[in-house]
DNA sequence: AGACTATGACGTAAACATACGACATATTAT
DNA sequence: ATAATATGTCGTATGTTTACGTCATAGTCT
């Protein structure tokens, strides 16, 4: 019965999990700074650009296309992929309101522990 | 040879998919919450507020402590855990710069592809 | 000392992720 | 039509994560 218990989680957590997972692997995270490095929206360019075979590449472009980071449109014989702004602007505000929640309490003089 | 190919990536690449696969479980999403939330924090009341047993939560505990984003300092019997403010206000940093970067650059009109 | 409690460590089964070669498909060029 | 090219899909080997029960340890309490 593993990995049977995320729906007990509030949506905002499992949304947000979901996007940090997408961004669990450096190369994950570098096509994205890749894509928005470039002007043009590559798409075999970048499984040269990284340490990695074509297919695996392929694969994460995937899973950030699932999550809907990136956006692959078909361009005849070439696909180019490049970033979905709006859902990483969206994201930004998600993992700020996190951050600053999870910065704004410090564990403060009128606690039983030292920390 | 999986998994070996990491260390190709830039530190950075490495440093903000190690925190993002932290951050990539709704459980330890929620334990950080829990943190902020609560000005005096123990492990076994975490696993009280949770809807997984004990044991799966200490494990969570200890990655997001390997990771530094948590402290835990022993306090006679219980362990006081709490949040690291100071990592966490670094990584928030980076993050926004991540995603200034990924939204900055959007797909321009001079561009070959629709999107 | 002996019972009790809070935790971490260990073992483990099932699920998932990673990486890649080989194959399939589809589009362009000759 | 045939060849070349760009991509995705499939299969698969290996490694990692998740979840949890059980055990060990170490601090409290009586």
């Amino acid at each position: 019965m593993t990995h049977a218990k995320i729906s007990h989680f509030t949506t905002d957590q499992q949304q947000l999990a979901r996007v940090a997972k997408a961004l669990a692997h450096p190369a994950r995270v570098a096509i994205i700074q890749l894509l928005a490095s470039k002007k043009t929206c590559i798409s075999g360019d970048i499984a040269a650009e990284l340490p990695l075979s074509r297919t695996t590449v392929s694969q994460h472009l995937q899973e950030l296309k699932s999550v809907g980071l990136i956006r692959g449109d078909i361009d005849g014989l070439t696909v180019c992929y490049c970033l979905n702004t709006e859902l990483l602007e969206q994201v930004h505000q998600q993992f700020t309101a996190f951050f600053v929640e999870a910065t704004s309490t410090t564990c403060g003089p009128e606690d039983a522990c030292a920390c």
